[in-house]
DNA sequence: TTTATAATTTAGACAAGGCTAAAAATTTAT
DNA sequence: ATAAATTTTTAGCCTTGTCTAAATTATAAA
């Protein structure tokens, strides 16, 4: 049995330690849970406990397989309540977030799976970012930053870093979203911006919107 | 802000409080809700508190107007849930209680709006029972049970009093489903069974039966 | 109408999850 | 290598929702 908060707390560890397991520190997690580093601590012990995660005092903690397991269960159901809400209900992708944190919580196996049929098997949410299978397993995606995407090199937009309404909303604004293809016709090395085509319209395009889009060359 | 718990008290009032808006005594609303009466006494406090019933001590609750829109809320969202899982996921009017137990909590006016619309407007859920609107407002239905239907009489499954999965695998079990005919053909004044035909079979229905199932006569 | 019984409330305690302030351990800088 | 700064943990308290036991009020019976 896993509380609704410790479910919270094993998906923020699983963000904070990327595919390298790497231990995750006590002030990293409360940060990300916008909570006291106490309460961190607090609830670390209940994790070990349960043999989520490994801690040692003063040392992090990393994820135990079981760990990743739930972390990963989690974020699948969030994933997928995503499509659905955009698929099915006429939500567009910066208005989904809120309601998948409530959704991801809600516990039967059978209404996940039917769901992932019902849409269909996604590999992929809203956003670009792929969903778990139902045994945790997570397909990897060669993707990277704009901002790393050399002069003249054409791309494809796979997915966004910041996923908040703001930049979600920009994205809209200029027309860019998963699939859109961008030329980077030249980058600026003073302020690191880059002028791009996108659509057959040139357009620049500032450091801070090129290191939170993520593209795949083509 | 109304808590997960303070929603779940307020359906369990709403319930005893037939059509009619009765006081609920303490009791009945820790009966309902396997709790101990106690800890009733602290809620409806606290329910009180927020305007949500008209509390007097040793006299019992009502659902103020405030109460009745924010049980029905819920079990707006309770009954839309499980249509969706019925039409949509192939879930079986027996399996969809405790999950729709959980969405019901779920907060977002546009998801419920949006389910409600792809949902196609239902005004009943998969037991017969009727959908609250946005507004609140409970499209009355007149049915009564089978047990009072007389003799040579001729009614339509409309719903079930019982919906725990014992009842309603019973009902699949002998072809009562929703909409089946129901010819009584006779009724045994000593154990209260009555005879009837569905289906062109006849069958004899016990009265525990007969007392569980709502119907509408033809 | 008094007494006995049943229903309800109050008082005090507990677990989960969070907070503040202070102590302890670790890391960084001199 | 030590002192200073930072990170982490501990201790003690708070709130929500629950419980048990005891006290109070209402209701039913004699």
């Amino acid at each position: 049995m896993v509380t609704l908060s410790e479910e919270n707390y094993l998906k923020a560890i699983f963000h904070l330690s990327n595919q390298d397991n790497q231990a995750v520190s006590t002030n990293a997690i409360a940060r990300k849970m916008e909570t006291k580093a106490s309460s961190a601590t607090d609830m670390i012990k209940k994790l070990s406990e349960k043999d989520f995660v490994a801690y040692q005092k003063y040392r992090g903690v990393k994820l135990t397989n079981n760990g990743r397991l739930a972390a990963a269960a989690v974020i699948r159901k969030h994933r997928l309540w995503e499509v659905f809400l955009v698929d099915k209900l006429h939500f567009s992708w910066d208005e989904v977030h809120d309601v998948a944190e409530q959704l991801e919580h809600i516990k039967s196996e059978k209404l996940t799976q039917e769901l992932d049929s019902f849409l269909d098997y996604p590999t992929k949410d809203p956003h670009g970012d792929p969903i778990p299978d139902s045994k945790g397993k997570i397909p990897s995606t060669k993707k990277l930053l704009l901002a790393k995407v050399n002069q003249s090199q054409r791309c494809i937009c796979v997915g966004v870093k910041d996923s908040s309404s703001e930049f979600l909303q920009y994205l809209d604004k200029y027309n860019i979203a998963l699939g859109t293809n961008i030329d980077v016709l030249s980058k600026e090395s003073y302020d690191e911006s880059m002028t791009v085509k996108i659509n057959n319209i040139k357009r620049l395009i500032s450091k801070e919107v090129a290191q939170n889009l993520f593209v795949k060359t083509i």
